[in-house]
DNA sequence: TTGAAAGCGCTAACAG
DNA sequence: CTGTTAGCGCTTTCAA
């Protein structure tokens, strides 16, 4: 083989012709030092003599040429690579809905590439443990974010007991024996009951989906802030199967048809979700805000401009990213950090 | 450091404890027979004995058992990792108005899937063939599909001339060193022309950036389609610097600003700037569609929901996704594939 | 159909 | 500060 190489490559003259260089032996041999201090250098290890280090790197740069990741992780034991599993649409139809996951998905992005980490991007298909534990030698990756808990938190537990490194956006419990990264959904949802209150509303209805433990946090702070004024004040629930616009907005239809509305306040699971009600309103002829008051949650860079803007709950994705990123290198440093809840924030529009 | 381990390591009885196996060798010496074998057996090669095939395989799987990647990947020169490289936004605050750019994100990634690849996110900092040359070696990546060309195409015929394996979403051109994947865009401009023609439109506001050769199809196909029916109709242009909703509301404002509208017709190069006119002109007093007609660009799941339902162009992601991934490698198996524009679809709502 | 040997390109350990 | 040696875990010759 190496024969058959020197045999067909052309032999072209020497100068000037400044090939990529394909390894760090090529590299070891121009700058006349050996494979481990090219490696030192590279590596920018204080071990090298400073100028040796800039030597050696010139004729890197000059060469085109850089290490073969795939030598290095097999080396190293680390790939450097973190998966990224969210739930994405399975099929084109079923349109992404979702604005918020994508722009936690971007600020964990770039949370990562500042620690030089590259992001796999891996789709929810499997709520089994061992499917991730699987992954986790198979995609030779160094450790998991799940954006998202799904409707049941059960696997995340047992794949806690193998001892993958992972981090969770979502709810967060001080049962669960993972680390989870999630907006205080709690005092977010009181940040919208008490807001009702305020306006002197009695009857929410909530829209959401109970079997997501987020979103019965935000139900269950809904009622306390509501609650907190009045102690007659209710909750009605409206649970959806997802969180798409069509469903919601069947949904608050078939709610509204008839018989007038129960409720006289709308508390959304997302911001998607709370348009479709807005609409539905409209078209049930009841008035926002007059008639009935309606939050959303996330505040989506859409929220704002849809007429009337919309009220919602802001969560600091930013900050998320940030955190999960950290909380995971933790735990591949070896320490157990705690979950966190970040803060919630109303933002009152027009609704 | 064997000895070290021996001595550190408890011994458990054997029997009954499953540790899950390291490496193939482990696998080799439970099942009996060489590494290669094992090997070969769970590549399902046919060299192997279907009944220790079958042995093997469920030796692999009682022990848990999955091939380190990155040793793989060292040897074979492979990764299985494709780079997909898009602008994803770069600080928090400047939301991602893009969800037509997810929606393909994910729709590619469906498609990876189905190939056994992997997808490793990236988002595309710089606009410098070199930048991605070194990615290729640095990342281990097999090859890129760019989602975008960004305003200038120029670092992309750069990066051809390097023999990297990539494939381009954005505007395809015959004169391009490099495969492209598109809608066609041309196509989708006329299609707007002639329906603002059909409407009596004669003055068509185009709101895009001209910088962007996608754009700039758009646009020279609106004036073909709009002059196909009467040639005194004409073209004018509003420039905006990005899509954020923020940014074309604001133009639109200060082009509606005083003076009486200067068009009946709007084309728009994305549905979220369309959203951000449609909001523009009603306060401006004019009529959607009576005294404006508009047309979007995507039609992003939301383009339906707003009010009025906004009248748009859909490109098919689906079909796109699968193409770059296809395109792609056929490029990496060594063939040159053609760049394709894709159909492109009016969708009659009520602008 | 299987096994023995070699080596992908790199970095860690150790010695100097 | 630098070099020598070894080997990460796998697949690919090649030989049997």
């Amino acid at each position: 083989m190496a024969k058959l190489k020197a045999v067909s490559e052309r032999q072209l003259p020497r100068q000037g012709v400044r090939r990529a260089a394909k390894t760090m032996d090529d590299i070891a041999r121009l700058a006349k030092v050996s494979k481990p201090t090219v490696s030192r250098a590279l590596q920018d290890s204080p071990l090298v003599n400073a100028a040796t280090k800039e030597r050696i790197i010139a004729i890197a740069v000059k060469h085109g040429y850089s290490v073969n990741r795939n030598a290095q992780r097999l080396r190293t034991r680390r790939s450097s690579i973190i998966a990224v599993v969210l739930h994405l649409p399975q099929q084109s139809g079923r349109a992404v809905a979702a604005p918020f996951i994508f722009q936690l998905l971007a600020d964990v992005s770039r949370a990562l590439s500042i620690r030089n980490q590259d992001l796999l991007l891996c789709s929810a298909e499997s709520d089994e443990a061992h499917a991730y534990e699987r992954m986790l030698a198979s995609k030779g990756v160094d450790g998991f974010i799940f954006l998202g808990q799904g409707t049941n938190g059960a696997w995340l537990s047992e794949l806690a007991k193998t001892n993958a490194p992972f981090v969770v956006w979502g709810a967060v419990d001080d049962t669960q024996p993972y680390c989870a990264v999630g907006s205080d959904n709690l005092a977010g949802g009181v940040l919208a009951g008490r807001r009702f209150a305020q306006l002197g509303r009695t009857r929410a209805l909530f829209i959401g989906n109970r079997a997501h433990a987020e979103m019965d946090l935000r139900r269950r702070g809904l009622e306390a802030g509501l609650k907190e004024g009045r102690s007659i004040a209710a909750v009605i629930d409206l649970e959806i199967a997802d969180f798409s616009y069509e469903t919601a907005y069947q949904a608050m239809k078939e709610k509204l048809a008839g018989k007038r509305a129960q409720f006289d306040a709308v508390f959304a699971g997302s911001d998607i979700v709370a348009m479709a009600a807005l609409v539905a309103l409209r078209e049930a002829g009841l008035r926002t805000p007059e008639d009935v008051s309606v939050i959303g949650y996330n505040d989506i860079p859409f929220a704002a401009h849809v007429s009337p803007p919309l009220t919602t709950i802001r969560q600091d994705t930013h900050q998320a990213g940030a955190l999960l990123v950290e909380k995971l290198f933790q735990i591949l440093d070896g320490a157990r950090p705690k979950s966190v809840t970040l803060p919630t924030e109303l933002i009152v529009r027009q609704t």
